[in-house]
DNA sequence: TCTGGGGTCCTAGGACCC
DNA sequence: TCTGGGGTCCTAGGACCC
């Protein structure tokens, strides 16, 4: 029996609305709305102040609503460099206590406090940092305090704003099991209602339900439920999980819809540029492009293809997005595009796999015998038998035909070459 | 005047391999 | 004759979260 945890979870209150009243104090008590697209049609509300929600406002309202509900509502544009750098000063903060701080998103993160705790009691350092923020950044935060991830999850949404919650497992009964299902982390909309049908109403409800017919039901997902509204949750506070990214994409939602293929493709040039920025920024290849088109219906549809090697320029982004425009464009009048980096790997992985393509070009001979390391370090003796291929097509059509394969791609081509030196 | 943009994880079907 | 079964990879969509 592994000792019990102390997990935090931080959350900061209506984080993007604070930042801004911190920068502008004459907002402060007013009602305040952080809208994406302010000046467009097609705002939504980001963030609302505790004002303006106790006036109907609520994210993610359309700002036309919004201002329907509260007319005097102050709205602003978001400002990302400043929640950036509050986000930055806040974990920070949180650092100063232990390293073992998981950030989630730009405003929240949970910390494991289990062994830092010997010196202060855990409520005693929660009361300190919330101060701190408070007093340093002039932010207001909740803190959950709970044995793992889910409770501490749930302790912080409690208290809003500038609450302190302790979660225990004794007490999910009381405090826990009588809220609405889908008051809990995990269960939206859809479950939700699908749970209703099933006479599943509050997490006591799911917690009590057959494990078997939420599975049955729901997948894995189902079981999921099931144990965490049973104060069950094994999941570690990672620190590293910040950086480990699986996919990097911007989207944009156009100024009116279109069918206009030049603006079209400036939009998606723009949108590789960025994806391409920030893989290299990251130091990372994407192996795969996504297209992901909204028509005037508001129907999205996501079109990939896996590279035949990772790209990172966006020359190499662009040109795989198009062939996937125009490939897969309906001819509808579309709202918005996006372009999304994925199957993302490491600078110094991706190199060896560009080198092995170059051998088309290039000394093949020279390498081969490399080569042949290569393939039997990764895929045994075997693979360096296995081979019966005859190289009698063009390179590159079987090149493009083998990019549906993916991995085997590579594969494949290393035996090709060893075959076509016999 | 309808409803953003950044992500993660899960599912399901088809292709393909052995 | 007439049809296996396990496993992986790829793709698309959906649910969810902030």
């Amino acid at each position: 029996m592994g000792k019990a945890r102390i997990l935090f979870h931080v959350d900061m209150n209506s984080f993007y609305a604070s930042v801004e009243a911190a920068y502008e104090p004459e907002l402060q008590g007013k009602p305040l709305a952080i809208a994406g697209n302010a000046k467009e049609r097609r705002g939504i509300v980001v963030t609302a102040s505790y004002e303006a929600r106790a006036r109907g406002v609520k994210p993610p309202m359309p700002l036309w609503e919004a201002m329907k509900a509260c007319p005097e509502l102050v709205v602003r544009q978001p400002n990302f460099d400043r929640y950036r750098l509050a986000s930055t000063q806040m974990f920070q903060l949180l650092y100063e206590y232990t390293p073992l701080v998981e950030p989630v998103s730009i405003d929240e993160g949970y910390m494991d406090v289990t062994d830092a705790t010997s010196q202060m009691s855990p409520i005693e350092m929660a009361r300190e940092i919330q101060k701190r923020i408070k007093r340093e950044l002039n932010l207001p935060s909740s803190i959950g305090i709970a044995p793992n991830k889910f409770l501490a999850k749930m302790a912080s949404d409690m208290k809003k704003p500038m609450g302190i919650t302790v979660l225990r497992k004794r007490e999910i009964a009381d405090k826990l099991w009588p809220m609405n299902s889908i008051e809990m982390h995990g269960i939206g909309g859809k479950t939700a209602d699908k749970l209703e049908k099933m006479g599943i109403k509050t997490i006591g409800d799911v917690a009590n339900a057959s494990k078997d017919l939420l599975h049955r039901k729901l997948g894995v997902g189902g079981l999921k439920i099931h144990e965490r509204a049973n104060g069950i949750d094994l999941r570690m506070v990672d620190p590293d999980a910040v950086n480990e990214f699986k996919s990097i994409g911007n989207s944009t939602t156009l100024p009116e819809d279109t069918t206009d293929a030049v603006k079209v493709r400036k939009i998606i040039t723009n949108l590789s540029d960025s994806v391409g920025r920030r893989l290299r920024r990251k130091d990372v290849y994407a192996g795969n492009i996504q297209l992901t088109i909204r028509y005037h219906d508001r129907k999205t549809v996501t079109r990939s293809s896996k590279l035949s090697h990772p790209v990172f320029t966006h020359e190499d982004i662009l040109a795989a997005a198009w062939r996937l425009w125009e490939k897969y464009w309906n001819g509808d009048p579309v709202r918005l595009l996006g372009v999304t980096g994925m199957d993302l790997v490491e600078k110094g992985t991706a190199y060896k796999q560009l080198d092995l393509f170059a051998y088309e070009k290039d000394d093949k001979e020279h390498r081969l015998s490399g080569v042949v390391d290569d393939l039997r370090n990764k895929y045994g003796e075997n693979a360096l038998l296995k081979g019966t291929q005859a190289g009698n097509s063009d390179r590159s059509d079987e090149l493009r035909d083998k990019q549906r394969r993916g991995t085997s791609l590579e594969k494949d081509f290393l035996r090709d070459e060893l075959f076509r030196k016999k």
